[in-house]
DNA sequence: CAGCATAAGACAACGGTTTTCATTTGCGGT
DNA sequence: ACCGCAAATGAAAACCGTTGTCTTATGCTG
């Protein structure tokens, strides 16, 4: 179907950094923090080239994105077991990947019963972790859950 | 507690054409819309002011708020029947409420087994509703559902 | 090693949202 | 009814993450 007689990816010192850099983070990360890592160890990329990067990333599916509330884009490695959501804690962004079979087929259901096609979902999850609970364990209840 | 000599909420010819315009959709509309909708219908408001009520509209928790692939946000009012998902058609932007009972129990139960607090959590849907469907039915296969 | 398409990098542009600040205007007090 | 002030408005500028442009550099294939 398809000659491979051109490799459809450059091995470039950048982009070798970028994979490094990502992988090295055990949360999610915006473009702008990987590019200021990278920075901080000395390695020279252009923040271009990072937004690049991570858009080929994005479009093979290799990594797993998510806004946060202010609209900015975080990414992160993709397993390779499926797991596809997380729980991220806002106060020090641990993320946890979570079971998400059930959902999927309540996405499932949902779609076939409104006569809905090609239904994508998007599912955030953010709280706080035990580590970072707060103290009173009371005062926390402004969150809109939208 | 709590004296209520000061109202929180001034009245203001804007703020009511704001909330009538929004009431007017039957869809999620940006602030931008909104804003040209009301300029088209000869009433005067600025920019600055529909975003600054809808942020109020959206921090007392009278309006849902999704954000579009552009990082856009979407602002719709807030049934008071409890619904609080929808699955918006990426075609023509008809948007339904869908009972999400199980979701909300599959998050509850997450947050307990993980040890989280005040967990959040949004979930979005899209998809292609029966009147959009594509004639042919099939071609269908390229969205990415994380 | 040559040729060339792809990638990198600096910088400008873009688009949505928020801030700033001077001006206007509800609204409670008198 | 009128005053006074804090709150609200509006235009323009600032912001900020992201993307486009264009020139230069560099892998890769032949």
């Amino acid at each position: 179907m398809h000659e491979r007689t051109r490799a459809e990816w450059r091995a470039t010192r950048q982009r070798a950094a970028v994979l490094r850099a990502l992988h090295a983070c055990d949360t999610f990360v915006s473009a702008q923090a990987l590019h200021a890592a990278l920075t901080a160890d000395g390695v020279t990329v252009g923040l271009t080239t990072v937004y690049r990067t991570l858009r080929l990333l994005e479009a093979s599916g290799h990594v797993d994105v998510v806004r946060d509330s202010d609209g900015e884009r975080l990414y992160r490695p993709r397993p390779d077991d499926g797991h596809r959501h997380y729980v991220v804690c806002r106060e020090c962004g641990l993320s946890l990947a979570v079971d998400s079979e059930e959902v999927e087929r309540w996405v499932a259901r949902i779609a076939r019963d409104i006569g809905f096609h090609a239904v994508d979902h998007t599912v955030e999850l953010t709280g706080v972790c035990a580590r970072c609970r707060p103290a009173s364990g009371g005062r926390r209840d402004q969150w809109s859950s939208q």
